[in-house]
DNA sequence: TGTACATCAGTGAACGCGCGTTCACTGATGTAC
DNA sequence: TGTACATCAGTGAACGCGCGTTCACTGATGTAC
């Protein structure tokens, strides 16, 4: 059966990284094994090495391609009409029980933030590069902080929102993230 | 040398609880092993079982204990003006770089969130029930939401910031938390 | 108060298991002539 | 264009390792008389 053509092997490598992406969030980058994301790929866990050259590897670049992912529309708006729509529909899908109900799909620093701050320096650096991308996205002065704080409440309150099973808690705590996060956006100080 | 005398064991007790409350908070559920608590507490791996049925439920305990050493300050203020003053302490506390450094004896929340969410019911049960108790000493007034989208901000901020080396990263947002939380503070809107 | 005995906290070897990673192997792919 | 051959994507067995948990054992503790 083998050896596939290249076209082949980048097909692959992309089956990979999509399973590894939506299983590391569902999971956490401990409880996500190697020979998991081959299978969920349709392949077996040998070959794994032929992509990638750690498990650490892997994550970095499974993180990655969820956050390019989950900006790409956001970053694509042309103009900024379009931002502000592209903006406003981030939020409110942000801080919907969809949200919290799928995490394969969702936030990749709602779901990985804190198994990247636990791991390797290279690690942190692409959680780092995250939230500066998506702060930026977020703001809607002039002031990075308010990009910032507005990520930080949203990935708190999903990640809090998580915690409840019922749908009454759920929407609650998504609730008071909504007031919240409205606030944060009309009210922000101007810049000194 | 054994048997210990039920003063020992239960002294042995609290070391097992207090070193799982820090190991874990510091490291996660998955990455904390019963033998490196059991070792951090000063016995062997084999008595573990003495103490606690599975490591499920250690992890449900240290977390209970964790909430309850870090909350015990703030819920004993007798008085409405130690109380508010209590509040502020705590919330100065939380978004420093101190609590940033020092996940061992920080919030249980911004730590463990995460991993009791992806666990069994009981554990999720037990982090909810630490979201409303912190949500209710964190409102100002009548809003319960209000102590919700604090401790969400709170929560993402400190996640986020966890991921910087340096510090300055770490404190622009921090000091974009700050900014944050004194907005939900004092414009939080008044209830209908 | 003293004695005989059941209890059980703690030890350390052992259990089965799944992990990340390595490796010999297969055979289609890509390349050099 | 056809042929010979090196490459290498994918397979599946195997590696050492640490995990959560169990267990036979020890001997001081607590209890019954």
């Amino acid at each position: 059966m083998p050896r596939m053509s290249e076209a082949e092997k980048q097909k692959s490598h992309n089956k990979i990284l999509e399973a590894a992406a939506r299983m590391l969030r569902e999971e956490g980058t401990d409880a996500t094994s190697v020979s998991d994301v081959m299978q969920a790929a349709g392949l077996t866990h040998g070959g794994f090495y032929r992509h990638f050259r750690s498990k650490d590897e892997l994550v970095s670049a499974a993180f990655r391609k969820a956050v390019d992912d989950v900006l790409t529309e956001m970053e694509q708006a042309p103009d900024d009409a379009q931002k502000t729509r592209a903006r406003r529909d981030y939020i409110d899908t942000y801080l919907s029980k969809c949200h919290v109900d799928n995490r394969g799909d969702g936030c990749p620093l709602a779901a990985l933030a804190i198994d990247l701050s636990r791991g390797e320096e290279a690690a942190r650096r692409d959680g780092l590069a995250a939230v500066d991308r998506v702060s930026a996205l977020l703001k809607t002065g002039d002031a990075a902080a308010q990009g910032t704080a507005l990520l930080a409440l949203m990935v708190g309150t999903v990640t809090l929102a998580r915690l409840a099973e019922n749908g009454e808690a759920t929407e609650a705590i998504l609730e008071a993230g909504r007031t919240g996060a409205d606030l944060l956006e009309k009210q922000w100080p101007a810049a000194d």
